[in-house]
DNA sequence: TCACTGAACGCGATATATCGCGAAGGAGAA
DNA sequence: TTCTCCTTCGCGATATATCGCGTTCAGTGA
């Protein structure tokens, strides 16, 4: 899998995340996960040991309190920051256009999901109710599973309808990574054994 | 949420996997998604909380090391055990219980699944290619794009028919969750997100 | 100059522990 | 008996830290 940071990137981006203000590791999990608009959540794998090698380089310093361990960026920290400033102007501005692309692919979706759910809908009412003013009054007694099962068909095919556009923007592009299909399956078997899960009775 | 361990079941449990074998808190977290077919696994925040009453009630040992922390039953929780047999057995019947019918939901929605699978390709076959025996050379170069966009669109396909099969039984049985469908909704949203992470240049 | 190699790096998996919410259960009052 | 309050319980979220795999990078020796 590549990596979301290249080698010492991400280094440099705890580094100016303690600039701001001393936080603690969860803390810049938290923060990096927000910048990245929820698409990418550091493990504490990534951070504390980059954290814990920060420390022995003297840039920060590390005041451990009960239950949290506060870092701060120290002088030399800042020093290292300023040395570096122009390779930090590259990885922030990596990472607002990784956003942004992102962000326009997942408007495009869901445009693209609207336009086919009003088709949807249309059919639905097409083949289902010449009159949708007063609404079915239904005899049989079996609440709103109906109701339920249609939302989900919608969610369903939503997903379907978006990823495939997402996929074909990408494609369009460049060459589509040989894991996507197995991971998009692996990701898909989990969903669906965890909603199983939450209908176990 | 409905906890997947009735009140005081899961305490019994975890008595139940001390006495096959002392095992440490995160073996135990692997035990139980080991028995329940990796469709439910248990946080830490469950096991450890549980393992700490259990040796404030004198039922384990804890023998803390440098990184695992064993835990041991002792005759105290052997006679527990033993004078709760009963409840132990029917904790153990619906675990059993709810993984058999987990799987015979898999291998339903499976086998519902391979068939609208060779419909489709029968279709598919039907409209594009007449003569399937002589590979259809392509001129343009575009590498194998194509075959991962079909792959991705078959497996899209697959997971919406295996999921609606599912929910369809499940409706018929007893009434859907109102969880559910927000539930899915937001999990195909991070499938989604995650996707289109791993696609990020 | 370039191939080799060991150190550094990103990161998921492993490992432990607490907090707080909502639900379930039990004890005691009304 | 039933209602109420307090405790216990399951569990996700919070919090920290190490290990090992695969990759990258910098130094060095041919």
């Amino acid at each position: 899998m590549t990596p979301t940071f290249a080698h010492g990137s991400l280094r440099l981006y705890l580094l100016s995340l303690l600039a701001e203000r001393p936080r603690h590791g969860y803390e810049l999990i938290q923060a990096l996960s927000e910048r990245f608009g929820g698409t990418y959540s550091p493990s504490a794998g990534t951070i504390y040991p980059r954290l814990a090698k920060l420390e022995e380089e003297g840039l920060v310093t590390k005041t451990a309190g009960e239950r949290k361990t506060v870092y701060e960026i120290t002088d030399a920290g800042r020093a290292e920051l300023a040395a570096r400033a122009d390779d930090l102007r590259d990885i922030e501005s990596e990472v607002t256009d990784s956003v942004r692309r992102l962000a326009d692919e997942v408007r495009t979706g869901v445009t693209e999901a609207m336009k086919s759910l009003r088709a949807d809908l249309a059919s639905a009412a097409r083949h289902a109710a010449p009159d949708m003013s007063k609404p079915h009054q239904d005899t049989r007694p079996h609440g709103d599973s109906n109701r339920s099962l249609r939302e989900a068909d919608m969610v369903l095919n939503e997903f379907r309808q978006q990823l495939r556009a997402d996929l074909r923007t990408q494609a369009y592009r460049a060459q589509l990574p040989d894991a996507t299909v197995p991971e998009l399956r692996r990701q898909l078997d989990e969903v669906r054994a965890s909603i199983l899960a939450s209908l176990r009775p």
